[in-house]
DNA sequence: AAATATTTTTAGTCTAGTCTAAAAATATTT
DNA sequence: AAATATTTTTAGACTAGACTAAAAATATTT
């Protein structure tokens, strides 16, 4: 039996461990988690003696292919939610984090299975990112960041790298979405900062934001 | 804040309140949570002091307005969370309930509105429990027990009190389901069982089945 | 290679929720 | 009205998860 708490370490685990080195550090999953390093000690353990984690003292920990399986699974709930939050309940995209947080805890083969089904099999979340199949397998599309764009390349947005609510919302702002199209018409040297075109109007991008969009050259 | 735990022994308060008498005795408690009572002892002292509950030593609980509010809310999530399992998700009327006590804990205000309006406002879930609106307001059917109609009445099975997957699945049996219509054809004095003619075939149903059996008479 | 800074672990404490065993209160019999 | 049975509460202990403060290990400077 995995605990909910359980459930977020090894979550938090998974999503450090894609985005850094193969062992996550001790502070960088009490950071992740909002909690303390002495308390991150103690979970660690327990999770490695029920067969989760591998960790050394002082080494920082890294999924057991079994505590790898557990993550998949909570990642595909929690992306099946977002897609049902927004196709069917009229979320927005800002809106689904803190919910599907919720929902992915729940305990369910067969519900999750219909949802998936209800839903019509989704390959991606409304933040463009990939949702693992039944089996768990990934398939990710070679996408990029926009600040990697060159200049007059024409391209369209598939994902965002941040997706907190106020990154999302000046997206929506700006009226970029997901298939959106835009065109790099500019890269200032100074600042990184890249003017795009999108709708047919000029965007000027400053560099924290081209790095937070994920595009697919077309 | 109201804790999981402290939700289900709330929501479980009001049930027994329902169906007996006012004050719910720490041993009722206990067993319907599954629980000891001296846990039950504990946990009443706690809502106590939170106001979800009026108790006095050796005298039972009884929810106070705020608790009733909070039982209300977990009974409207939980029956349109099974609305959905039944109306969207091809789930049987007995396989929702586990899945609902784990859904009913959600919490997003916005989450629940739209799943209402997705359903299109359901007044009863798949056991022909009535489901309280946004304000708590519940309007009953006036619903009797098979077991209380009298011999050629005609009526239409609209609930059930007995919710266990075991009955549920007697029924789909039998084909009754809600909306089912029947008629009593004789009353067994001895045992108290029940004659009904149900879709043109004659069925002899237990005092058992007819007690937890809710009707309207048509 | 020391000295210093940072990270990680340990030790001890706390709260939520549960349990068993014993004590106290209430209900039921005689 | 006692005696007995049942219900309820208290006392003390346990686990999960978190925290603070201090100790130990590792990393970084000098
Ligand atoms: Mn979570
Ligand atoms: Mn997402
Ligand atoms: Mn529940
Ligand atoms: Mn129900």
């Amino acid at each position: 039996m995995v605990t909910l708490t359980e459930e977020n370490y090894i979550k938090e685990i998974y999503h450090l461990a894609k985005q850094g080195e193969n062992n996550v550090s001790t502070n960088a999953l009490a950071k992740a988690m909002e909690t303390k390093a002495s308390s991150v000690t103690d979970m660690v353990k327990k999770l490695s003696e029920k067969g989760y984690v591998d960790y050394k003292k002082y080494q920082g920990v890294a999924l057991t292919k079994q505590g790898k399986h557990i993550a998949v699974g909570i990642v595909r709930k929690h992306r099946l939610w977002e897609v049902f939050l927004v196709e069917k309940l009229n979320f927005s995209w800002d809106e689904i984090h803190e919910v599907a947080e919720q929902l992915e805890h729940i305990k369910s083969e067969k519900l999750i299975k219909q949802l998936d089904a209800f839903l019509e099999y989704p390959t991606h979340d409304p933040h463009g990112d990939p949702i693992p199949d039944e089996t768990g397998k990934i398939k990710s599309i070679d996408k990029i960041l926009l600040s990697q764009a060159q200049i007059y390349d024409t391209c369209i947005c598939v994902g965002v790298k941040d997706s907190s609510s106020e990154f999302l919302k000046y997206l929506d702002k700006n009226e970029i979405a997901l298939g959106t199209k835009l065109t790099v018409m500019h890269k200032e040297a100074f600042d990184n900062s890249v003017t795009i075109n999108v709708n047919n109007n000029l965007l000027i991008i400053s560099n924290l934001i081209a790095n937070n969009l994920f595009i697919k050259l077309s």
